[in-house]
DNA sequence: CGCCAGGCTGTGAGTTGTCTGAGAGCTTCC
DNA sequence: GGAAGCTCTCAGACAACTCACAGCCTGGCG
């Protein structure tokens, strides 16, 4: 679902992201969410894919998953870590004991993520990445609307000079409403980006962190979330 | 369904939009509504339909029904993952259980709508993915006529300095008219347009919501909304 | 000048959408 | 292995919205 352009004027240059996963729907769900923030995308289906293509397009940051059908996403690493010579990489991985072992692996700019995982993140921390490794003009990591504020590294949110306690979703939901303000995000798109992609459930979760975003940050001060009765929500200042 | 050409300069070439469903109806009225909106459309009314035309007529985005007598549009849109490279697709899909799993698939610069919906509604979408797939100019997300201004994306409205908060409906309402500045709409135009393709109610709603929309809009102020007695309604200055 | 069809608007009922508190199941952390 | 915190579900209360209806108003025409 539309996602933003806001942040996304890439200098001059768009920044390449080499996909890897062997599942052609995870591949694709991702691609399109990052060619939608303005990324130039490929892809690859294993590990030999990978490498290939590594050599061929250089990509600036690489997403890849652990568990592919032939050399496995730590091999893939190994054999490119003379070749990669930095090219960061998010990892991918199930929720189970490899998560450990990828641990072990993020030390330079490498980071990652257990699936499902929303792309709400997943945007997010490529763009961490990019920044952590001077690959892009080091935009700022704060987010700021009115008197809100919030850092995407320290993550530390707050209200004036109050600071704000969030929980993961709670932050990711307000991540994505100060990376568009104004804009009213639907329900679906809310849905999309802050949810994991494979969320089937009750939609009414969001109504839910709605509302507790409201009681964290909209008590005692102008109210910034609103309600668009019949599409979904926006933050803005109250009008008048 | 005669809709404008107002906004339609599609620089040189027209915007190719293909629209697969099997009640020939719905094709129908699909299509002639794109049609006045300087759309090129081509339709097909099954998934091995849809997949064929694809190939055939390259379209810039597709307005997908999921339930096909074939290949159901989930599976359509996934047979061509590979080779839509980024067509984005509206999927149409009944109020029911669907809703929720659509929503998953409509990452990238998907969307969809919920059977049965308005036309102004279905243009105003397709016009918001091509706007974010950047397949045509950028136009603003702004509608502006005199001192009266609208946008699509945040949902404001305002008159001159004078924030102004509409329902659904009277959104949908007003923002057909101002899409058709100072023509003349009638009464049909207003009704398959605004309200839902279905609706069999009373016609007589339309004035109910004009009279809101005046009172909301044309007082203290030049009147903008006129009518044409025995024809419809337009929007324009005051004559002088 | 009076009549009538067409248009306007206040009232209200039914429907739909949203908010929020309570709590069940999970995970995480000690 | 227990406690705390988090996510998500559910249901009831409430509020907003849509539409129907009916009576009044208005403009056009004879």
């Amino acid at each position: 679902m539309q996602a933003t352009h806001e942040r996304n004027e890439q200098s001059t240059e768009q920044v390449r992201v080499l996909v890897v996963d062997d599942e052609p729907n995870i591949v694709d769900v991702i691609s399109m969410a990052l060619r939608f923030e303005g990324f130039s995308v490929d892809s690859a289906g294993s590990g030999a894919d990978a490498i290939a293509s590594v050599a061929a397009s250089k990509p600036q940051v690489m997403v890849l998953d652990v568990m592919l059908p032939d050399i496995d996403g730590f091999e893939v690493a190994r054999r490119l870590a003379g070749a990669r010579a930095g090219v960061p990489i998010l990892f991918l991985t199930a929720r189970d004991g490899t998560e450990d072992i990828v641990r072990g692996l993020t030390l330079g700019g490498d980071d990652y993520m257990t699936k499902p995982f929303s792309l709400e993140e997943l945007v997010a921390r490529i763009r961490t990445i990019l920044r952590r490794s001077g690959l892009t003009e080091p935009e700022s990591s704060q987010l700021v609307f009115a008197d809100l504020a919030l850092d995407e590294d320290t993550r530390e949110v707050s209200r004036g000079a109050r600071p704000i306690e969030l929980t993961a979703t709670e932050f990711r939901l307000l991540r994505y409403l100060m990376a568009n303000p104004r804009r009213v995000l639907t329900r679906a798109q809310l849905l999309d980006h802050v949810w994991q992609y494979d969320f089937g459930g009750d939609a009414r979760v969001l109504e839910t962190y709605i509302s507790y975003l409201r009681k964290k940050i909209d008590v005692e001060a102008p109210a910034l979330i609103h309600t668009v009765r019949g599409v979904g929500y926006s933050l803005r200042l109250p009008r008048g």
